[in-house]
DNA sequence: TTGACAAGTGACCTTTCGTTCACTATAATG
DNA sequence: CATTATAGTGAACGAAAGGTCACTTGTCAA
């Protein structure tokens, strides 16, 4: 019946370890947040470090299998206003999805600490975005959407300040309404000066 | 003599809190890092809690006086190649100055749990560079430097790809050097695309 | 010289932490 | 039906945490 609390462990776990990080948490709340007493908890983890360790192989497996391969890229947009769409649609989701946003918060809190977490991060924050958009702008360009340039260039300057926004909404989340207008703003913006003439 | 302890502690604080975050250290490994026992400490600071505000008291006065007000802007740069330079020596102290890095590591740990920490947060990587940018890019523009655009929103295109490149040394020391250089690659594609022609 | 005070020590206290273990209840297995 | 594995309990343990206190030492002013 409780084959799952295995499982509940580690979500109970990214939801305190984000708030608190892994120095602040301790086995008893985490318990306690299941319904159960914390001697329980180690019928499952050997310890608090296997707990963090097996957290931390499913966010790996997880970034591997949703943004990892070439396969989940989104289709290139055939528009420049479908690339605002496209990026509004994912801000909306990385922001609003309480897991995604827990995981930022957990790599955040750990990436000083943890040389996975840290490597993570990175792709988290800073190369899978930009990998991804990296593709998508050189289809775009080969469409005619986007002028000639560095498509890599370009998506690291387009993803690095929505990337800086979706911080922002992490940090302070009464502000995520006025972050998201921002990323649109930036996405408009971007086209405006990057996109070919005669599709605005 | 050793009337400068008080300071000292704070020092040993920062050090100890960017690495560890502020759960993660002890008052015991604090004390003995400046050579004397923790019960030492209490005479200076009355909890740990309170070892946390004083530094925190110093990092927000210490930006104030440094970013906070206005006369202290860099002057205006008069070409576009004077934008790099001042970018360049700007990302190099930011980087290196061990102290600022800590403070951002502090930050970067604490935002989820301090709202103090979180809005100083927010001025350091998001807004304090935006607003800076804002006016330099203003007078850049008034001299004809640049494109007529939202100064504004080309401050946030350019400090935010720099502010993402910053953490990523935070994180990733061994990648300072490829770092750097692309915060100037990023510095001379953002010129070529908003500089007003005839200033290359 | 003395007295007061600030700085630092070391022993000690209390609480909380992570972890262990003997035990119980339950449900599947042979 | 007997057995055995699994999930969960509650008491207990040792280590480490933050914090207190009586005491020593050195400095300086009266």
């Amino acid at each position: 019946m409780a084959k799952d609390t295995k499982e509940r462990i580690l979500e109970a776990a990214l939801e305190m370890f984000s708030q608190n990080g892994y120095a602040g948490t301790n086995v008893r709340e985490l318990s306690a947040s299941l319904g159960l007493v914390k001697s329980g908890v180690y019928k499952h983890y050997e310890s608090k470090e296997a707990i963090w360790n097996a957290l931390l192989d499913q966010m790996i497996a997880y970034y591997a299998d949703h943004f990892g391969s070439a396969d989940h890229l989104p289709p290139v947009p055939d528009s420049l206003e479908a690339l605002t769409r496209l990026t509004m649609r994912m801000a909306n989701v990385t922001v609003h999805d309480e897991k995604i946003a827990m995981t930022r918060k957990v790599l955040t809190l750990e990436q000083f600490r943890d040389p996975r977490a840290r490597e993570l991060a990175t792709k988290h924050f800073l190369t899978g975005l930009t990998d991804m958009f990296t593709r998508i702008f050189t289809g775009m360009t080969e469409k005619g959407l986007l002028k000639k340039d560095d498509p890599a260039m370009l998506a690291f300057a387009y993803t690095a300040p929505i990337s800086a926004l979706i911080h922002l909404c992490d940090r302070e989340p009464e502000k995520t309404d006025e972050a998201m207008a921002q990323i649109e703003a930036f996405s408009r913006h971007f086209i405006k000066v990057y996109g070919e003439a005669g599709h605005e």
